[in-house]
DNA sequence: GGCTAGAATTGATTTGCGACAATATGTTTT
DNA sequence: AAAACATATTGTCGCAAATCAATTCTAGCC
């Protein structure tokens, strides 16, 4: 991990989907004390348990947010890409400890803004914490969300979502690249990478889509989003 | 559903979490604005997708907030009982909706606190919105971890973390109840009532624990705890 | 370019848990 | 107290997904 004394521009401030909402002079005071951490491919940045000093903001590369058990298997709970933030509700807890590890899975290059500062900041605002409850009640009710479809969908219909969500990213596109190799993405699912790649070889060969490496082309959307919704693709044929 | 005008006393509110921090005009206030509510034994209090009027305190029974599926199976998110608040995060969501349904488990009592109002006054006092993001923030671990453990554990590890939990609530105990009914706890923790059924039953056969009705003693604590880190129980006989 | 390591696919086999079914036990109602 | 119903237990069976194993593909790297 490299740590440096670079200084952040104010305008970089507003990448940060929070922050960006500060007063121009308390702008300015968090750049002060920001850092730029740049990770080389495979870099862990703090582990579960670590005191949390900073939050951050993915500046570009990408980012995994994983919990290990005590045998060792790892899952992935979220992946960050560019312009994400996260951390920050480490902030708002009484022990403020990282609840996740968390490890480069590219290149990246981050923001690393000085946690006890920014409650200080926090404590001056409540437009600030209404926008931080905002995005905190996003995740909470994503995280709900994906407690739901771990219990009541299986490997195909929580796949087929997940490939829908890509999709709609793209805006009216029907083609687009995973974000990270597909190992991942299905820990992130909690599949089997074999499982994912059966599944995803099942809806090709029903004529759904078609892939080459990483870039996935939906021919036929109604089929994927029935399948979505709990309908069997295979057995139709 | 019986929704009152009866009035709550101002010593009220202060059995709620996070309104209990309000200075006494505000605590008056929202005391004033709040109604009671009761329910029956299993009656809907609100569905996913409601229009977020109101913010709950249960005051005494048991209530379920849950998601359905589209074949119409249910997933509890949370099991809720006396002294806890909830819905209070549809307050900062753009939309204001409730993510979830919810319905009563027992004859139930609640306060309803008005949402609009209440917002009001969160926007006049950074502590309070403190509170409240520290709340949020343990509510966003807590289902960080029940993700890791839908992932990574199997159905007995999760019901032998969920009876240490109980067991950890009841003090220095060896002894407690379950909150509900099996049915619920299963469901909570995302087994079938039957495998819950036979993972207890084999807890009290390895001679870790013995059970009547809803009253569970346990009786080799290290056994359980081994148990819940991944160790076989069974197995090792 | 070819070389090497990790990623991805495909196949064969096992297994944990759900589905279904049949009692048993407990709880509310009259 | 008996009826009527919900909850809980126990048994058998089947399947979705994990595991184990063997190639094949792909991307960095010298």
């Amino acid at each position: 991990m490299n740590e440096s004394r670079e200084t952040i521009s104010f305008a970089e401030v507003d990448r940060h989907p929070v922050l960006s909402q500060l007063p121009a002079a308390l702008k300015q005071r968090a750049a002060e004390r920001a850092r730029v951490v740049r990770l080389g491919r495979a870099e862990p940045l703090f582990q579960q348990g670590d005191p949390a000093r900073w939050v951050y903001l993915c500046r570009s590369g990408q980012l995994k947010l994983f919990r290990l058990s005590d045998n060792g298997d790892e899952k992935i709970v979220n992946l960050i890409n560019a312009g994400r933030s996260f951390a920050e509700a480490t902030m708002f807890m009484s022990e403020r400890r990282y609840p996740v590890y968390c490890s480069s899975l590219k290149v990246s290059e981050l923001v690393a803004f000085d946690a006890e500062d920014l409650v200080s900041t926090f404590k001056t605002s409540p437009e600030l914490c209404f926008q931080m409850l905002g995005m905190l009640s996003r995740r909470l009710h994503e995280k709900i969300g994906q407690i739901e479809a771990l219990s009541l969908q299986n490997a195909q219909t929580r796949i087929a979502n997940y490939l829908l969500e890509e999709l709609r990213k793209m805006g009216s596109a029907s083609r687009f690249e995973l974000p990270i190799g597909k190992k991942y993405v299905a820990n992130f699912l909690s599949v089997k990478a074999e499982t994912f790649s059966r599944v995803v070889a099942g809806f090709e060969q029903a004529g759904v889509l078609t892939t080459h490496a990483r870039n996935f082309t939906v021919i036929d959307v109604p089929a994927l989003e029935r399948i979505a919704s709990g309908a069997s693709p295979a057995a139709s044929c």
